[in-house]
DNA sequence: TTACCTTTGAAGCAG
DNA sequence: CTGCTTCAAAGGTAA
C-alpha cells in the first residue's frame, strides 16, 4: 500500500483514499492484461466479493433486530456490572480488565465544521460491537452529518509529524484529565450511541457475544459502563481505557464475553506481580471497518477463518465509496486523537517486539509478480494447499483443473 | 502454547 | 524523503 504522508495535518485518510482507489484500479487493469488464467482468477476474486455482498441486504433487517436485541442484553449486563464493579475494582484495573472500551464520551469534534456530536443525529452505526469492543469504538456511531464527505479537506491540526497536540489543552482535556473519582462528572448523553452498533447475528450461530435479553436501554453504550465505573479501575489519567490490556495477552473483550460481569475474577497470583499494562495501538480506518463488517461476512460466507475473511474485507474496503471510507477515516482519526489524549507519552514503538514473529519467507514466494490476492488464490487453488473451505467448492475445483493440469 | 495467515493504515526507523 | 518493518483485530491452523 502506498504510504502517503498527507503532509498537512491529520487529515489522514484523505489522500490515502484517493491513492488506494487508484491502486485498486491499477490492479484491476493489471489483471485484465494478464493471461487468461489470471483473468479467471480476477473474476473469481470479484465473485468472491460479490458473493458475499449479494446476501447483504436480505440479512440486514434480521441483523438490525439482532443488534437491537444485543443492545438490550448489554444494558442488562451493564447494570450487573455496575453492581459488582465497585467491589471488584480496587485500583487494579489491569488485573481484571474490565471492559475493552475507551470511556464513552461525547467529544466535541475539533475537526469538523460543526464540532458537535448530536445525540439525536446518530444515523449511522459505523462499527458494530463484535464480541470485542475496541476501546475507542465509542466514537464509531457517528452520524453521517459528522463525517465530512471529504475529510481530507477539513482543516485539522492533529498531525503526528506536523504537530499533534498531544498535550493540547483543548476541550478534550476537560474530558479526559479526570482526577480519580471525577468520572462522574462526565455524564455524556449516550442516547445517540444506542443505535445498532452490534454485530449481525450470524445465522450460523457463532458470534453471539451478548445475550439477547436486553432492555432497550438506549442509554447503553459499549463503553458507558467503563465510564461509570467510578474511581476505581482507572487509568492513571483517571479514565478507564480498554486499550489497556493485561500483559498476559488475551484481548480484553474476552473477559467481557465470558462473563466478567458475573463475578470478579480473583487472581491472587497476578496481584502479587503486577505487570505493566500494554496499551494497544489505536485502530486505523480499515481495522474499524473490519471490526464492523467481520461478523456480517462470517454470516454471509459461513467462513470463520480470519485470513480469508480479511481478504474479502479488503476487497470490500476498496469497493466502498469515498464517503463511506471517509467515515472510517474520521473515526480512526478520532481514535488516534483520543488515544493521544489518554496516553500522551505512548508510542507505537512501545509495543514493538511484543509479538515475536517468525521470519517471514514471503520474499521467496514463487508467485512474485502477481498481486497478493492472485497469489493467495493460486495457493488456495492448489490441490495440496487448498484451504478447507475452498476445497469443498466445485467452482474452485474446476478452476483447479484449469490451472494445474 | 504460540506464531502464522491475511487485510489496510499508522507509525517508527534506517539509509 | 523513501522504503521497509511492526503492530493493530480476528480466529482457524500449524508448528
Amino acid at each position: 500500500m502506498p504510504q502517503l504522508s498527507s503532509g498537512g495535518g491529520d487529515d489522514l485518510g484523505a489522500n490515502d483514499e484517493m491513492i488506494s482507489f487508484k491502486d485498486e484500479g491499477e490492479q484491476e487493469e493489471k489483471i485484465q492484461e494478464n493471461a487468461f488464467t489470471e483473468r479467471d482468477l480476477a473474476d473469481l476474486k470479484s465473485s468472491l466479493v460479490n458473493e458475499s455482498e449479494i446476501n447483504q441486504s436480505p440479512n440486514s433487517a434480521a441483523v438490525r433486530r439482532g443488534q437491537q436485541a444485543e443492545q438490550r442484553g448489554f444494558a442488562e449486563k451493564h447494570r450487573e456490572h455496575l453492581d459488582g464493579v465497585s467491589k471488584q475494582q480496587d485500583g487494579g484495573m489491569y488485573k481484571t480488565p474490565t471492559y475493552p472500551g475507551y470511556p464513552f464520551l461525547m467529544l466535541p469534534d475539533p475537526y469538523l465544521p460543526n464540532s458537535s456530536v448530536s445525540p439525536s443525529s446518530n444515523k449511522v452505526s459505523v462499527v458494530q460491537q463484535s464480541h470485542g469492543m475496541h476501546p475507542l469504538t465509542s466514537l464509531l456511531p457517528y452520524s453521517n452529518d459528522h463525517f465530512s464527505p471529504s475529510p481530507p479537506h477539513l482543516p485539522t491540526d492533529m498531525s503526528q509529524k506536523t504537530g499533534v497536540h498531544r498535550h493540547q489543552s483543548q476541550d478534550l482535556s476537560g474530558y479526559y484529565s479526570l482526577p480519580p473519582g471525577g468520572v462522574s462528572q462526565i455524564t455524556p448523553s449516550m442516547g445517540w450511541q444506542s443505535q445498532s452498533v452490534y454485530p449481525a447475528l450470524s445465522p450460523c450461530g457463532f458470534r453471539q457475544p451478548y445475550p439477547s435479553n436486553l432492555s432497550s436501554a438506549s442509554s447503553y453504550s459499549r463503553f458507558s459502563h467503563s465510564l461509570m465505573l467510578g474511581p476505581s479501575g482507572m487509568h492513571p489519567t483517571g479514565i478507564p481505557h480498554p486499550a489497556i490490556v493485561p500483559p498476559t495477552g488475551k484481548q480484553e473483550h474476552d473477559q467481557y464475553d465470558r462473563g466478567m460481569y458475573v463475578k470478579p475474577q480473583v487472581e491472587p497470583k497476578r496481584e502479587k506481580e503486577p505487570k505493566k499494562p500494554v496499551i494497544k495501538k489505536p485502530l486505523n480506518a480499515f481495522m474499524l471497518y473490519m471490526k464492523e463488517m467481520r461478523a456480517k461476512v462470517i454470516a454471509e460466507c459461513t467462513l470463520k477463518e480470519s485470513a480469508a475473511i480479511n481478504q474479502i474485507l479488503g476487497r470490500r474496503w476498496h469497493a466502498l465509496t469515498r464517503e463511506e471510507q471517509a467515515k472510517y477515516y474520521e473515526l480512526a482519526r478520532k481514535e488516534r486523537q483520543l488515544h493521544m489524549q489518554l496516553y500522551p507519552t505512548w508510542s507505537a514503538r512501545d509495543n514493538y517486539g511484543k509479538k515475536k514473529r517468525r521470519k517471514r519467507e514471503k520474499q521467496q514466494d514463487s508467485n512474485t509478480g502477481k498481486d497478493p490476492m492472485t497469489k493467495h488464490l493460486l495457493c488456495l487453488f492448489r490441490p495440496d494447499t487448498a484451504a478447507p473451505f475452498f476445497r469443498r467448492s466445485n467452482q474452485i475445483a474446476s478452476v483447479n483443473s484449469a490451472l494445474f493440469e
